[in-house]
This record gives structure tokens, C-alpha cells and sequence, in this order.
DNA sequence: TTCGTATTTCTAGTATAATCGAATTATGCG
DNA sequence: CGCATAATTCGATTATACTAGAAATACGAA
């Protein structure tokens, strides 16, 4: 476990937030994760999204840019993938720097870690 | 456990992660962090970090709007601090967007996960 | 090679964001 | 009040991002 993080990374890092900043990329993303692992072609995006092709093109240069999209060609299509290696880096550094680097936030109080630990926790109210 | 989002949480999410995506101001997350709950005045923001005063202060302006910073006066000091509730929820957005609305990353895939599971899982090189 | 489909790149207009010095507001103290 | 300190807001500039129609490219099939 990584309790600090370069500069570097800190950019890095930034950079993918600012991809996922974006209401019609965060929606791209949730798509391609709800279709993982084998992801959807360009069209079908357009389709479901209804985003014009060369703005969704633009969307998904800027998501595959900062490495959380993935792509391959088969034929005249090309499949777009979440990596999910980026996404959970993204997640381990959001709860390193809440969690462990800070103890801003207690584990215990993440629902990640919540629901590995059993039995899980009970509700206060209904 | 919420498996989906609504349209205006996607929303309220891209916008926090628009906030933290850009390298001054995931910064500033960070240093409030490590300085909670206590938080830090502007000036000391300021000075850590070296950033204008004016910057700054939209900086500072653009994360609060998001809710992901809250401020109080003290005399003449504004304490800034990180809004751990805004993290956790942003860290919980995240973690069901991958591993239970879909199942993109497996659950034990993350570091968070893993932690809270005893014993941990052993590393398989050095 | 010619055509059709899928997708990107080009081009350009518009909008939003980042930056920072200077002026302003907010507060407390003597 | 008059002054000092803290921080913001103003004003202006520059840079970056978003959007989308039109043109270009990539590929496969006939």
C-alpha cells in the first residue's frame, strides 16, 4: 500500500478526473462498464448516448488519452473497453489519500470496505 | 447498496470530478486532507502551495461550489476544510459504477477490499 | 477498383476555465 | 474612527474545451 504519491501521479490522477469531469464521459464510461469486458462499438455509443459521431469521437480520444478507455479494431469497427486497471488505480488512490495517507476518513465508514467485512453493518433508521 | 444513479447524481458526479481534475486543485484536496479536520486557512494554503491569492481563491471557490470543501470564519481567517461526507460518496459513486452495478473489477480487485479481508493476501513478488 | 459503412479528422464557432495584479470587502484592534 | 491583516471580487487576458457539420480515412465486400 502506497501511502503517498509523486508528483507525477498527482497529474496523472488529475488528469483522469478531468476526463471523467464531464457529464457525457462519465456517461460513456458508466456504458462501456455496464457492457465490460467486451465493450461496445463507436455506433452503438452514438446510438444509446445520441451524441453526435464526431463529438463522441472527440470524447473517446479524450478518455482513451488519459488511459481509461481501451480500443480495438475488427474490421471497420472499433470496440471501446473501460480499463479497469486505471479505474482501480484511480480507486486505490482516492482511498489512500482519504483513508491511509490522511485518516480524514475512517475505513469502516467507506462502503468498499464496509461490505467486505461480515456480518455487515445494520441500518439506524428503516 | 444503490446499484444506479439518476441522472442529476451522474451529474453532481462529473461535476466533483471536473473539480478535482486539475492538478492545483487536487492539490489543495490533498493538503486539506492530511490537515483534517482542523483544515487550513487560505494564506496557508497559500504559502504551501504557492499559489496567487487570487488563484487561489477561485480554486478554492470552484471545489467548495462542489461541495467537496467547506469554510468557516474565525476572526479574520477562513478555515477551509476537506468534505469528507462529498469523498465518501464520491468513493461509494465510484465503487458501484465498477464492481456491483456492474462487474467490471471484481470486489477482492480492490485495494480497499482487500485490506479490510483478514488475513491479506500475499504479494507474489517482492 | 468501386461502393458502402464505420469512424475519425478537419474546420470553425462558441463557451468555459485559468490566471493574476489591482481594487475592494471583512474583521478586529487600539 | 483609522489602521492593519486576511481574503475575496473585479477586470482583463490568455488558454483550453465543447460542439458538430463537412470532408477524409479505413476497411471489407462485390
Amino acid at each position: 500500500m502506497r501511502y503517498t504519491h509523486s508528483n507525477a501521479q498527482v497529474i496523472r490522477y488529475a488528469e483522469m478526473f478531468r476526463a471523467m469531469g464531464a457529464a457525457p464521459r462519465l456517461r460513456i464510461l458508466r456504458l462501456l462498464l455496464t457492457a465490460h469486458p467486451r465493450g461496445l462499438v463507436a455506433g452503438a455509443i452514438q446510438q444509446k448516448l445520441g451524441i453526435p459521431a464526431s463529438t463522441l469521437s472527440h470524447h473517446l480520444d479524450t478518455l482513451r488519452h488519459v488511459g481509461l478507455l481501451r480500443v480495438r479494431r475488427e474490421g471497420t469497427f472499433l470496440w471501446y473497453t473501460a480499463n479497469t486497471d486505471s479505474l482501480q488505480q484511480l480507486m486505490n488512490f482516492l482511498y489512500a489519500e482519504c483513508c491511509t495517507r490522511s485518516q480524514a476518513i475512517a475505513p469502516d465508514r467507506c462502503v468498499l470496505v464496509r461490505q467486505a467485512l461480515a456480518p455487515p453493518i445494520r441500518k439506524e433508521k428503516s
